[in-house]
DNA sequence: CAGTTCTGCTTGTGCGCGCAACCTCGGCAA
DNA sequence: TTGCCGAGGTTGCGCGCACAAGCAGAACTG
């Protein structure tokens, strides 16, 4: 009756093995009616009388030994870059998470910060299937398959690169696709101060380069905008002295960067400087003026994820593509024709 | 000298007992060399021939097995409140991600988003710790007990009221204590739409009414701003008809939602409205606009969480105070004395 | 030289569970 | 009566490790 029923009197867990002698089976055939095994004739009332037991005695399976003796975990280990969390990336883990979770599977996030003194989180928890939001890293991989870990998403081998992943590159190349349908003729690019994102900043300018060279537009600058570099003003007009008249931000943030300093600085947005931002981020349309912007399908993302991390875990042939791209530019106040 | 090494012949994992063979001991003491076991004396001689058979063979200890043998896990689990991550909180979360890092732990930071299909995170990793970076609910702290953790911070006996801690109230009675300072005597509390931060809203709100009454001003509305919300300009011009000239709002986002309708509805910031915010994100200091803000020590708080769990971890014992109030404001352009 | 202590190991057991293989017993056809 | 079958279980082993207890031999002790 105890209400507690969570430890025995002598404060040891309560076992599989406690609730077979209390209900008077054996400890496999507890084990069968708890896991509801498949191909085990079990009768209506052993099988109630083993719950009852198990409720009575408040028995929680040792997930450590499960474990050990299933040989796998029913986790999926996602790891994010090092990046402030942005709003998409959230969503697109939230959405990830919940498909997942439907699934029975248990989702732990986790920031790879390099320096780590524990163990690698793969080694601490054996998650049946590893998921980078980004590529892994050589050194990654190889740390991730000495813990055993084999099921890997993006698939390591193909050794993919970060700049053919529509979802990181695919808005670059809208925004410069806008800008260009606009008359811009002469853009810059401009980059987060934050060093954390210097990498997936670099990978975006190229995009962009890349699709402004495909459009006969040119990038005349790139570089990284901090709010609180007091020489920002003089950069932006250093943009228009350059004849520079569209600006691709990385993201919104860097957007507000750049058209506040503007602001500021009496250079009109848009007319002297056009400007759109990525991720289309509720600041992107209070900000003023309100912001173009990319916005990206995060919950299909972290659907797609998901799908890819549930096909490894329980073995089934997985799609190495991407899905489409399914980025779409937002048109707002800071963006209009070239004059 | 296969490189891979990973996997015997049979694809079985190379176990502690693999290691002993090809070294020539006993298994347990391979088990006393690689865990540095205190109290045991193994001959340098055998330790290095069990190190280098163990590095020849890829050994890698099961957690599993380690986590059921030992009793204990090295993991502790952090529970997000399922807010939005503002880079306050993150900035935290990686704070106390080094610290706890470093004294051999690894960190799994887990939102908890009620509706779980799969097991409760607590129930499948077994850690030695349960954080909460906000009280838990009376449930969870059952389905955290249920599943046999009694480390869990804060404190579940206490039943502690959100609204006493210093981390989520100290800013709003610093931002009602601005304004009050600069002579608006009739406010506005102006919160987030997410209606999922709808009850840490409610209980800053309170704090800020309580600290309005203290000091002899009024909060005379509080409602949620919406970027989206066409009649957000007329709610603007509403207050300044009530004789509102101070908005405390909720985070930075929503004094830039504030400020950016007041800015296009040709109502003057600061000048007939005060707005202050909350986080100090970057955008506060490049919104046009500047936007006065509370700063949070989030690694000071990181730092004090992960030293809670560190004693609840080590059995030590663990003052149940909060660090003292380690919130301060920085003055922009968006707040200046009341007219 | 028997007795004691210390060193450097080894053997054995238990952690809690999953699952293959095996048992028992009643029903039923030959 | 024997043989077979299927329902409804049970016994036993293995997962990989930690750690208590034991044990041989060397090194001291008196």
């Amino acid at each position: 009756m105890a209400d507690r029923g969570l430890k025995d009197r002598n404060d040891r867990r309560v076992t599989a093995a406690d609730v077979a002698k209390s209900a008077g089976v054996s400890r496999a055939t507890v084990g069968y009616v708890l896991n509801n095994t498949p191909g085990t004739r079990i009768s209506p009332e052993t099988r109630r009388r083993v719950l009852d037991e198990a409720t009575r005695l408040g028995y929680r399976p040792s997930a450590a030994a499960q474990a050990l003796a299933r040989g796998r975990s029913k986790i999926v280990l996602v790891v994010l870059p090092d990046w402030p969390l942005e709003l998409t990336l959230r969503t697109q883990l939230d959405e990830a998470a919940r498909v997942l979770d439907e699934a029975g599977y248990a989702v732990i996030v986790h920031t790879d910060h390099g320096s780590e003194h524990a163990q690698p989180l793969w080694k601490l928890v054996e998650p049946e299937v590893v998921v980078g939001l980004v590529p892994f890293t050589p050194a990654q991989v190889r740390s991730i398959r000495a813990a055993g870990i084999t099921r890997i998403a993006p698939n390591p081998d193909l050794r993919l690169d970060i700049g053919a992943i529509p979802a990181v590159v695919a808005g670059a190349q809208l925004q410069v696709r806008h800008l260009a349908s606009l008359g811009h003729r002469a853009l810059a690019f401009a980059s987060p101060a934050d060093p954390r994102l210097a990498d997936l900043a670099a990978v975006r300018r190229l995009a962009a380069e890349r699709e402004a060279v495909a459009l006969g537009v040119e990038v005349r600058d790139a570089r990284a905008v901090d709010h609180r570099d007091e020489a920002l003003p003089s950069v932006l007009h250093a943009w228009l002295s350059a004849g520079i008249t569209g600006v691709v931000a990385f993201n919104d943030d860097v957007a507000g960067t750049v058209v506040g300093t503007a602001v500021r600085a009496k250079i009109l947005v848009p007319q002297d400087l056009a400007v759109v931002g990525h991720d289309n981020t509720p600041m992107a349309s209070y900000f003023a003026p309100t912001l173009s912007s990319v916005g990206i399908d995060s919950v299909g993302f972290g659907r797609w994820m998901a799908q890819q991390a549930l096909n490894l875990a329980e073995g089934r042939p997985s799609t190495d593509e991407f899905p489409g791209p399914t980025a779409f530019l937002i048109e707002r106040e800071s963006t209009s024709p070239a004059r």
